[in-house]
RNA sequence: GUGGGUGUAGCUCAGUUGGCAGAGCGACGGACUGUGGCUCCGUAGGUCGAGGGUUCGAGCCCCUUCGCCCACCCCA
């Protein structure tokens, strides 16, 4: 049987990984202006600081999480005895849980200091049935900013986002931004209550899923793909009409500071975020192309409770995280992604066996000069060295035989011109001088 | 967890009523002396996803199984 990678897994080869790096420097670019710094948490926690930041109640939590165990663990399990706390560990299914752990670990957000505006960027592991645009091992990038309460600091972010999309090559008129609150702990649970009661009200014309919805999560039938749902729950309380003074103040100030600075955004009033932290702002961005049923390239909120959650003083905060395999599948259906391998800028082609030793030794002068050159390492003929040099784009090629040899110089041949000069073999600057006059990625 | 679809060369796919395993692209080599692209010629590459059954004979029919894709659910 072939070995191959697990379920859900892909392998990000060469074209993937570039695609991948290119998103990640867009972040670091865009983020960096607005004073964001990248983190590392483990890819690993204990399993409680899933179940406490994001919610038992969540699906995430649920049914998704894989959990990892060390030996010992696993011999006491087998034993029939329970693992210990600390043996209890699980990859993490998103990112924002391990980041507020580590904020309150190590006193980043000090009551009174300036937010600690920190980013990420790596792997998640959440066990679902794969289909496109959902993989059991994806990739984020995600930011988080703790310790501000103002409804600026939710505009940043989601301002920070779009610009995040444009940056990385995505139209914004390809997006769709959403926006919606869903109040805090003074409104939300009245609110919460008034829809479960709504629910049961309405029962019959609901799918059993959203019947069943009533108790464990009410505001999920708010997004109920059935049209019979839709058309029913229509015609339940909205969130928005529910807010208390300060949320509705909140959620105001934040749409004013968005109209501000010019960004396009839709109330939606049924957006609901499915993991328990998210208090008041909420935001979804979706795109059109390239993915099918998951559409959703990046999301995000405020959880002022979270922090707290962790042991932490009460402390406000919000973020989002951004799916790097879904913003590739848009990107490849809107024009493609930006970026192709690099190119060597010379190839070093050696003439007969005698000559590949002056070859190899040129190489690597060159290269610990800084240009990108390639050879043969496979004894082919000069004519299929020169096969291989026209398939890497190489735009140089330079050649060395017995006649080189013989007056110390290599044959530098242009690929696209067909001209060709001589090049002293010990002068390393020449040869800089004119590979470099060619423009990259030509 | 539940549905639907689909597995044949590196890739995209044909394969007739069951009768020699195919094409295009790609790879590799060659077309007289030490030079790429275009063209032409040639070569290599397959456990037809796996296991079993029916049959003189199975890529094709039957059973089992695994993978992958899409959708539900959920989410980035």
């Amino acid at each position: 049987m072939q070995l191959r990678a697990p379920r859900g897994t892909n392998d990000l080869l060469p074209a993937s990984a570039q695609a991948f790096d290119f998103l990640e420097q867009a972040a670091h670019r865009v983020f960096s202006r607005y004073g964001y710094r990248l983190v590392e948490t483990p890819l690993f926690e204990s399993t409680e600081v899933f179940v406490r930041g994001i919610g038992e109640a969540t699906d995430v939590v649920g049914k998704e999480m894989f959990s990892v165990l060390s030996p010992q663990a696993l011999a006491r399990l087998c034993d029939g005895s329970a693992p210990k706390a600390d043996e209890q560990l699980t990859l993490r299914p998103e990112g924002t849980a391990g980041v507020a752990r580590a904020v309150v670990e190590h006193g980043l957000a000090a009551s009174g200091a300036a937010p600690a505006k920190l980013w990420y960027r790596g792997s998640m592991f959440r066990h679902e049935r794969p289909q496109k645009g959902r993989l059991r091992q994806f990739h984020q990038i995600g930011a988080e900013c703790i310790g501000a309460a103002s409804p600026s600091a939710d505009a940043e972010a989601i301002i920070m986002l779009m610009r995040f999309f444009e940056e990385a090559g995505l139209a914004s008129s390809l997006l769709r931004l959403l926006v919606n609150s869903m109040g805090d702990e003074n409104c939300r649970p009245a609110f919460r209550e008034e829809v479960r009661a709504f629910i049961l009200e309405a029962a019959d014309g609901l799918c059993d899923e959203c019947r069943r919805r009533a108790d464990t999560n009410p505001l999920r039938a708010f997004d109920c793909k059935s049209p019979t749902c839709k058309e029913v729950m229509a015609a339940a309380p909205r969130i928005t009409e529910r807010l208390c003074d300060e949320c509705a103040g909140h959620y105001e100030a934040v749409k004013a500071r968005l109209d501000a600075a010019g960004i396009v955004y839709e109330e939606q009033p049924l957006l609901v975020r499915g993991l328990d932290y998210y208090t008041r702002t909420v935001f979804e961005v979706q795109v059109d192309v390239g993915l099918g049923a998951q559409n959703a390239i990046g999301g995000g909120g405020r959880y002022d409770g979270l922090i707290a959650q962790f042991g932490g003083k009460p402390t406000p905060g919000l973020g989002f995280a951004v799916g790097l395999e879904r913003i590739v599948l848009a990107l490849e259906a809107s024009g493609g992604i930006p970026v192709s391998p690099l190119a060597p800028q010379l190839f070093v082609a050696a003439v007969d066996a005698d000559s590949r030793a002056a070859a190899f030794a040129l190489a690597c002068r060159l290269r610990d000069a800084g240009m990108r050159v390639e050879l043969d390492h496979q004894d082919r003929s000069l004519k299929s060295q020169f096969k291989l040099a026209d398939k890497s784009a190489a735009p140089w090629v330079a050649v060395i035989g017995p006649n080189e040899l013989t007056v110390g110089s290599a044959t530098l041949r242009s690929m696209s011109e067909g001209a060709e000069q001589q090049v002293r073999l010990d002068a390393t600057e020449d040869f800089a001088r004119i590979v470099n006059t060619m423009k990259e990625g030509l």
